[in-house]
DNA sequence: GCCGTTTTCGGCCCGACTGTTTTCAGTCG
């Protein structure tokens, strides 16, 4: 069984309610701490409760143990259920808008009663939040805009959000007898980081009787050959129809974006001399069986769907010079993973022979440095220690090689967060921003070429910062820090988590155009979420990468020659 | 609320920035 979903929120909804209650906060946090162990160890609560056993996990006492329990035998949790009587679960969504934490969402629910990001927009509009104290016209303003922010992600989902969702539709849709054909199309079939819906296109020549099987289970709107409903997790789901002879061609229109599709109509009435139906194919008579094949017919080379995003893609296609691109098999290391050590869940041991059981040749480890603290970052002392346990795992382990690696900050001045003596020491030097995100563009762009500039960093760390959906990228000169990186021959890390995506697939472009190689790297926490790292190699894809231009995709040998290249000239 | 123990209560996540203060509480990574 599965991570239950509906139990992890409730626990974090809790943590952040005794928040705002005012409870003590390690008492708070208690609640995090077990979601986040639920979601990192893939804890199957129900069987565990079941048999007793949920206490002889780590970070659940007597009080958890009980309310899971009573959780997990009626469904419901009597704590929960009084705790949201007496404060609004709203007011959760409220401590997610930066700037506001639970203190500041209490004096708003009690001075002006306000409940949810409604109300609260209401209230600023009307004035009444610069009045109260703590808020001034300036945090008034910050708050709307904010809120504008918010509004604008509300439906969109992470991509990885809706796999499981989309899972689900592509087996019914299989089981349905009057569906000749399906495939997922748009953006999914792009995987395009940021879904607003998970579109299906369907061959059928009955597709009354298709709609019918639906409208059992779903509230359907009703469209011109089309229909879309929401699911339980608010996802949007498209179902498009067509009869079969018109499949591949609109197979391919609806996968497109607006831009690839607006370029592929003038190269097709440029080339056909007849003009351009999305729905229909303009010739009777021909019909292809595969999208190749409509490719091959219009005398151009095929695009992969994860390239279908650009206007220039039509170009190359007809050049012939669309590469090969990256696939999950040509990765051979596992770089930038935490452990135990700091902010991780599992050992070095347990994060190397999990690596090793995905098939790969060696893992880079990169704890937190120092100034790091909120993540337990390593001092020097602990370094020197780590380094130790990584000798005696590397005499230990066979089939996979641990490297000494380290997530240092870059500091405001740009500098890192060592010594040189210990910077030295070694293998890989992942440098990533993690504080002092308001900097102007300027200034954080200088920062970030300083710390390229230092002959330690090997890798560039999530050089955006973006959190999708939650968070913008700071202010930076991207492509300036991407001249930078090719200048001094640094690596530019495609952050793998799916909150993350960062290198953004455009940038991407850019820095394969500078020759700047990218390590696809899975930032994981846990020994579960390894296999981020093959998000990033669809990302990599829409970014046109091939394996020679991604670091690990280099065996052992060639990975560690690289590196010990860099910076050492 | 959990954990560990010097066994029944104290430590746990710290330090810096931010904005609103007029010396600091709240937020954040």
């Amino acid at each position: 069984m599965e991570v239950d979903k509906k139990l992890v929120k409730l626990l974090r909804n809790i943590s952040i309610l005794l928040q705002i209650k005012g409870e003590n906060i390690f008492k708070a946090q208690a609640y995090a701490k077990a979601a986040d162990i639920i979601e990192a160890m893939q804890l199957d609560v129900h069987t565990l409760a079941k048999n007793g056993k949920l206490g002889e996990v780590e970070g659940f006492g007597e009080a958890l143990v009980k309310k899971i329990t009573e959780y997990v035998e009626t469904g419901r949790m009597s704590y929960y259920d009084k705790l949201t009587s007496e404060i609004p679960v709203e007011l959760v969504a409220i401590t997610k808008i930066p700037g506001i934490g639970p203190k500041k969402t209490k004096v708003l629910f009690e001075s002006l009663g306000i409940k949810s990001i409604d109300d609260l927009e209401r209230a600023c509009i009307e004035d009444k939040v610069s009045k109260i104290k703590g808020f001034s016209v300036k945090s008034q303003e910050i708050i709307l805009n904010s809120i504008q922010h918010i509004k604008a992600w509300k439906g969109k989902k992470q991509q990885f959000a809706c796999f499981q969702e989309a899972n689900n539709i592509f087996n019914f849709l299989k089981s349905i007898p009057v569906v000749h054909t399906h495939s997922i199309v748009g953006e999914m079939r792009r995987y395009s980081e940021i879904v607003t819906s998970v579109h299906f296109l369907v061959s059928t020549l009955e597709p009354q009787k298709l709609i019918s099987y639906f409208s059992t289970k779903y509230n359907l709107n009703l469209g011109v050959s089309s229909f879309s409903f929401q699911t339980d997790d608010e996802i949007l789901v498209q179902i498009s129809y067509c009869n079969p002879q018109n499949y591949i061609w609109q197979l391919h229109n609806l996968t497109g974006s607006e831009a690839y599709v607006d370029s592929f109509s003038k190269f097709f009435e440029e080339r056909t001399n007849r003009s351009f139906n999305f729905y229909e194919f303009p010739y009777s008579g021909i019909t292809f069986e595969t999208e190749e094949q409509l490719f091959d017919w219009l005398g151009i080379q095929y695009i992969p769907p994860e390239l279908r995003e650009s206007n220039f893609s039509i170009q190359r296609a007809i050049e012939r010079s669309i590469p090969k691109l990256i696939q999950e098999s040509d990765l051979r290391g596992m770089v930038h993973v935490h452990s135990t050590w700091s902010d991780g869940f599992n050992t070095i041991e347990q994060m190397a022979n999990a690596a090793k059981n995905l098939g790969f040749e060696y893992i880079v480890i990169c704890d937190h440095s120092q100034t790091a603290k909120y993540a337990n970052g390593l001092e020097p002392e602990r370094v020197i220690l780590q380094h130790k346990e990584i000798d005696a795992l590397n005499e230990k382990l066979t089939g996979i090689k641990v490297l000494k690696g380290i997530e240092s900050d870059i500091l405001p001045d740009g500098s890192l967060d060592y010594k040189e003596d210990l910077l030295q020491r070694f293998d890989v030097v992942v440098a990533s921003v993690h504080s002092h995100f308001k900097m102007t563009k300027a200034e954080m762009t200088r920062r970030i070429i300083y710390a390229l500039m230092s002959p330690y960093t090997h890798i560039l760390g999530h050089p955006t910062g973006r959190l999708l959906l939650s968070r913008d990228s700071y202010e930076v000169d991207i492509k300036a820090v991407i001249d930078a990186a090719a200048d001094y021959g640094k690596i530019i890390e495609l952050n793998a988590n799916p909150y993350r995506l960062d290198l953004p697939w455009e940038h991407i472009v850019y820095a394969k155009e500078k020759g700047v190689k990218i390590s696809i790297n899975p930032d994981s926490h846990d020994v579960n979420s390894l296999t981020d790292v093959f998000y990033g190699v669809n990302f990599a894809r829409k970014g046109w990468l091939e394996k020679k231009d991604v670091v690990n995709s280099l065996n052992f040998e060639e990975f560690t020659s690289l590196v010990k290249s860099i910076g050492r000239t």
